[in-house]
DNA sequence: CATAAAGCATGATGAATATCATAGAAGGCC
DNA sequence: GGCCTTCTATGATATTCATCATGCTTTATG
């Protein structure tokens, strides 16, 4: 991790437009730029470790980042993906609790850390901030509700069908047409919940049965339909 | 499900202390008296189905009610229960979304009706609502990530003592010694997240092994450490 | 109260999945 | 470039768990 100058206000960050921090009103963007800190990331580093307790918030202007739990037997379960514009540790600050899971960074990552005392001033104030919140809370809640019934009703085919397509859709493609996300086997492991040898034998199937391309790191998507079928995912 | 009179307003209402609405200004809560609606539903009436569109939330004054989402097989899996002084279906209407789950009462039970409307009046309006929906929903967030690890990587054994556990610190004892809520298997096997089968075998062998006592549909706790160590539950 | 329906219980069986073992491939590093 | 480590792949095996089948018990309902 590398403390790194500010590059620009928060008002030009051109990821704003789609984080929490948009149809804010601009002079309360700029009270963020005064606090801000801003560090930069390697892959494999951490943002926040499962049991500290909050000191801020950390938004993502360029990078990837996952979040995890550790189980009891020290397997890692994946539970979120973010990327570009995510404001990431909200929920222990906000809550009031220490950090459920850890950030650990997937490629060079840069972010943005807003110190604690700033983001409660400004979520307690009159800003419409904490309504935000409050809404981007509501939603990754209903999501987590759905991870739920399909953990527990679907089978690893079926998950692993179901994760790719989310993933897809958090990250998007690169040039080459490949999901836009560098994923160790153990990593889309831990997403779907499954063992890493379970998950390798299903991506192989998967290519088998023409749904997808493996090629190394990347996974490249062959048959949407197939996956959706496959997932029993009623496109939304 | 049958309108009743307003009993009390809810400046007066016994649960008022730990609910959401806890800790807000004397006249914003004589605000909610003005719009709310009670209504009385029996065991097994609906609150609200999965997909529909939120009108209101739900706050209970009285009984206990199961949110539950369907499966694709049609098999239920239950995320949450709540009992007195919850709010329910808060998440899909402050999230802007259909509802994503099934709220059905598993006792009679009485609940305030708070019109959407007026819900978001009070949330957008000066109150300090929005705050407390957001810190809410964060600390299920928080919850909801621990589940998924737990469905992800605990065997049914180990999921079964933990939820045991869970239940009984949602809703306490009866008189008798008891969890005070009456689930049938198949509900205790929906919460688990496995068969109806499984789940009553489980219940044989903890009662074998001296965890619990089954009394009907009544389970009384025998080892309370046992089941902690068993569901690798680091007591809170 | 009688009868049906729902819920509970237990055994047998098979499928899904984890674990263990081993080997080759790829990637990082001096 | 060569070596070591990590990652990927695949087979063999064990375990967990769901499903099916059946009988008993409790609970609703006319």
């Amino acid at each position: 991790m590398k403390k790194v100058p500010q590059l620009h206000r928060c008002a030009e960050c051109s990821t704003r437009y789609k984080s929490i921090f948009n149809q804010i009103p601009l002079d309360e963007v700029e009270q963020v730029d005064v606090g801000k800190v801003c560090y930069s990331f390697k892959r494999g580093e951490v943002l926040f470790y499962e049991g500290q307790m909050p000191q801020g918030v950390y938004c993502i202007e360029k990078g990837k980042v996952k979040i995890f739990n550790t189980g009891s037997e020290g397997r890692d379960q994946i539970v979120r993906l973010s990327g570009n514009g995510d404001v990431v540790g909200y929920r222990a600050l906000l809550g009031g609790d220490r950090y459920e899971s850890t950030a650990s960074c997937l490629e060079e990552t840069e972010v943005c850390f807003i110190p604690k005392k700033q983001l409660l001033n400004m979520v307690t104030g009159q800003s419409c901030l904490a309504m935000r919140f409050m809404q981007h809370a509501c939603q990754e809640l209903g999501q987590a509700s759905k991870i739920i019934t399909n953990l527990a009703q679907k089978t690893v085919r079926e998950r692993m069908a179901e994760v790719i397509l989310v993933v897809q859709e958090t990250f998007g493609d690169n040039e080459e047409g490949q999901i836009d996300v560098r994923l160790s086997r153990e990593e889309w492991a831990s997403l779907v919940g499954t063992a890493t040898e379970s998950c390798i034998r299903v991506l192989s199937d998967f290519q088998q049965e023409g749904l997808i391309l493996l090629q190394g790191k990347f996974i490249k998507i062959q048959d949407r339909k197939g996956l959706l079928k496959l997932g029993k995912v009623t496109e939304s």
